[in-house]
Order: structure tokens, then C-alpha cells, then sequence
DNA sequence: GCCAACGTTGGC
DNA sequence: GCCAACGTTGGC
């Protein structure tokens, strides 16, 4: 199974904010990255990603799972780009900083280092299972 | 607040 | 179809 991570300012939609949406999830919008898109279109229902603060924080603080496939975005009216819809599953008990990711040699490869632009990206197994295993999870 | 990196736009 | 100019993102 796949895993992603989902990158948020928390000025506009943090994580605290996700939680407060509960079981019901909400969508995940905004995005108008032609890379990102191509990976929210292969995000499957049940596949979870990290989601990470941007600019405040620079920090990985939990873990959402996609709870509806990729669909138009009905704000995007060039009609060219969708959003999935994300629920909150639990926090990090220690969020893992940009700082720890780049002192972590395994990690030297993930997106997030490489082109941290990207709002949406691919996390391998090992990457996922090692920032699960640093986050306390 | 600055600026590098990247993506997009638009003139040719 | 190329590429310069511009806008945005996000780490610092």
C-alpha cells in the first residue's frame, strides 16, 4: 500500500483543524500542481499519508487516511484539477521536524528534502516506517 | 522579510 | 515550441 504526505500551512488548514473535522473527514483542495495531482489521483481509499506543517512548525504532526477518492475540485474553474477527502487518524506523539528528517541519513531521499515545493507527495515504505517509528507511532 | 527554486504564462 | 518574465512557495 501506498503511503503520501500532505503538506499544509497551518494559517490556512492546520492539523488541529483536521482533527476538529472528526470521523466525517473533510477534503483535501487547493491543489493546482500537476505533480501533485498525479498523485492525489493515485491515492486509493484506506492509503494513509503524513501531514506536515509547513512555514510554522516545519514538522510532521500526524496521520490522515483517505476516505474518498479523487474528484473534481468544484473551485477549480479551469476544471483541470481535483481533491481527495482525508480524516484525521492519530497524532504524532513527537512530531518529526525538517531539522531530525535531514539529520537522518536514511531520509536524505525523501520529497520533502529534494523538493519541498511539492504539496503532495509519495513517502516510501521505509521512509514511512521510519518516520512512524521516530514520531512514537 | 528575503530570496532561491520551481511552475506557469505569454510573446515571438 | 522556445524561453524570458513573472508569481508563488517555503526554508532560512
Amino acid at each position: 500500500m501506498a503511503h503520501w504526505l500532505l503538506k499544509s500551512e497551518p494559517s490556512s488548514w492546520s492539523w488541529q483543524q483536521q482533527v476538529e473535522a472528526g470521523a466525517k473527514g473533510t477534503f483535501w483542495n487547493g491543489v493546482r500542481n500537476h505533480s501533485a495531482k498525479l498523485h492525489l489521483m493515485a491515492m486509493k481509499v484506506g492509503e494513509e499519508a503524513f501531514f506536515y506543517h509547513s512555514n510554522e512548525g516545519k514538522e510532521i504532526v500526524g496521520i490522515v487516511t483517505i476516505i474518498k477518492p479523487y474528484y473534481p475540485d468544484p473551485s477549480d474553474e479551469s476544471g483541470k484539477f481535483g481533491m481527495v477527502d482525508v480524516r484525521a487518524v492519530k497524532p504524532l506523539k513527537h512530531p518529526v521536524t525538517l531539522e531530525a528528517i535531514k539529520a537522518e541519513p536514511r531520509l536524505k531521499d525523501m520529497v520533502l528534502v529534494n523538493n519541498s515545493r511539492l504539496s503532495v507527495q509519495p513517502v516510501s515504505e521505509a521512509e514511512w516506517t521510519l518516520i512512524c517509528k521516530l514520531g512514537g507511532v
